[in-house]
DNA sequence: AGCTCTTATGAATCATTGA
DNA sequence: GTCAATGATTCATAAGAGC
């Protein structure tokens, strides 16, 4: 039986990876704390010193990243004083001079982002998810994040009303309506770099978490069962959750005690859920399973 | 009778510009050339020398915008050797640098762009839509933009009671609640910073055109009727057009006498058309209809 | 099961007030 | 004068309840 490890360890990222060897892991995906944020705890402070208390952490992602590896990065500036701040575009910068070549940039559109209207602005309903890579020839499987043409059309069509597919048509597009006939005949198409997907609501432990699908396509596209994927920021545990389901082993690391607990119950449940699954019957099944859901 | 206008020069903006007074223009919208033949008119712009030659430029568009007024500029990074190029992330610092406020960037999603992909690399479905302010009190007209709202506020409406009226706060705090009160009688809600919009097609004179539907977007946003609008690259005659058709005023420049041609012939056609209207049975109208499908 | 209807809430932003 | 805390604004989505 194949072994599946799922690693998550206590302490700032910059210590803790001191201790992994050199081209240990085939993608690190995080979401790291915003400026202003948790970003805090890690020592750093404001906007204006996100790109410097980055760098030293992003030097060991680069040490432990295999050469045909790749680094995909969740992340929005905020506005400051009615701007957008440019640390996250100087932090492209200093990551190409730190000897990352800045691949590709995808667009997550955030279909159900926070509401709210001000007088110069509207919502912000997208986020960057930058990749990084240390060589030309990285490792990408663009056949398993295809979209299958009938799976799309039974699950989203028949989830959809009449009134959505027309509503979906005209706001989210993609030309739903009109391309159907291009379907018929075809199994599956390629996705672009815009991803549409919403983000997840009642995770009442956590208030930062991407949604599983999210790391679940990166990681799809980015590596193959058995391969090692880093989360050097891993919150609630999402990401290492989700490399389990696919078969991949992880390693979390995160600062705060809080979520490594998390964490560690995320993946741990998952564990003993594989095991019950042989005696199906276990006494605290059903509380488990409550809890799955709400997370 | 109001009088509008719609003047195509052909020059360099960067002379052209020079004859205009300052606070002149109330929309800077701009979709300028990349890499295609002509840059190379104006002085070569290979990737590296990008921003060197963006400046001064900006630097005019500064001077001739209002205090108010704002600068869209629509633009994409290419691929060079593998990797996104980083003249437009540094464009955006060095704007600043000249006094610019990065206020905001849209997403200008290209929905019904073809399904393709690349060894390494997706189908490119998004552009940037920068938004640049000289202060942070710029006119915005935000309702001339509203989009049809989401069907659960119309059935939610319908059955408005008593305890809709007094505002609900979320548990989790935040200080996010809701007042339903506030949705009696709206049919339309505020987009998002996110644009989707289909290319257009089938227009063989000019290879690289922005749709009708993008410019008219941020021309409804910035401006209102008798504005004056400038496009310093304006290609085939779009933002003119567009401009035209809602009723602002607008200079359009362009550098090839080819395209200032295109440009004059569509917006003199317009006006054509417009005082046919009163004399409908004019004998050119049948050829001059089939070049406006054309185009 | 498969519908419809209801409800909670999400990495937000700005203006105002208070320290 | 600056900086931090508070209040006001607002909509798509999915889970849950009800039939």
């Amino acid at each position: 039986m194949r072994t599946l490890e799922s690693i998550i360890k206590q302490g700032d990222c910059l210590e803790v990876l001191q201790k992994y060897p050199d081209n240990y892991f085939d993608l690190i995906i995080t979401s790291p704390p915003y400026a202003d944020c948790r970003a805090k705890l890690y020592g750093g402070t404001s906007p204006d010193d996100y790109v410097e208390w980055f760098l030293p952490r992003a030097e060991q992602f680069f040490r432990v990243l295999k050469p045909a590896g790749t680094f995909v990065l969740n992340i929005k500036e905020k506005v400051v004083k009615g701007e957008r701040h440019t640390y996250v575009i100087e932090l492209i910068i200093e990551l190409r001079r730190q000897g990352w070549l800045w691949t590709e940039e995808f667009i997550w559109h955030k279909k159900n982002c926070h509401p709210g209207k001000w007088p110069n602005r509207f919502r912000d309903a997208w986020e960057r998810c930058l990749q990084f890579n240390k060589t030309r020839k990285f490792k990408m499987y663009q056949d398993a994040v295809m979209v299958p043409m009938g799976d799309w059309a039974k699950t989203r069509l028949k989830k959809l009303g009449e009134n959505d597919v027309i509503r979906f048509n005209s706001q989210v597009g993609s030309g739903f309506g009109k391309n159907i006939a291009n379907w018929v005949g075809r199994d599956k198409a390629y996705p672009s770099n815009v991803l549409h997907l919403a983000t997840e609501t009642g995770n009442r432990n956590h208030g930062a978490t991407f949604p599983h699908d999210l790391p679940e396509w990166f990681i799809k596209l980015f590596t193959k069962e058995d391969d090692w994927i880093l989360d050097p920021f891993v919150g609630c545990g999402t990401v290492c959750e989700v490399a389990q389901n696919l078969g991949r082993n992880s390693v979390g690391i995160d600062i705060l005690q809080e979520y490594v607990d998390l964490a560690r119950d995320k993946v741990n449940e998952k564990e003993m859920l594989l095991c019950e699954a042989i005696a199906p019957y276990g006494k605290n099944n059903k509380k488990r399973n409550n809890r799955l859901h709400r997370t």
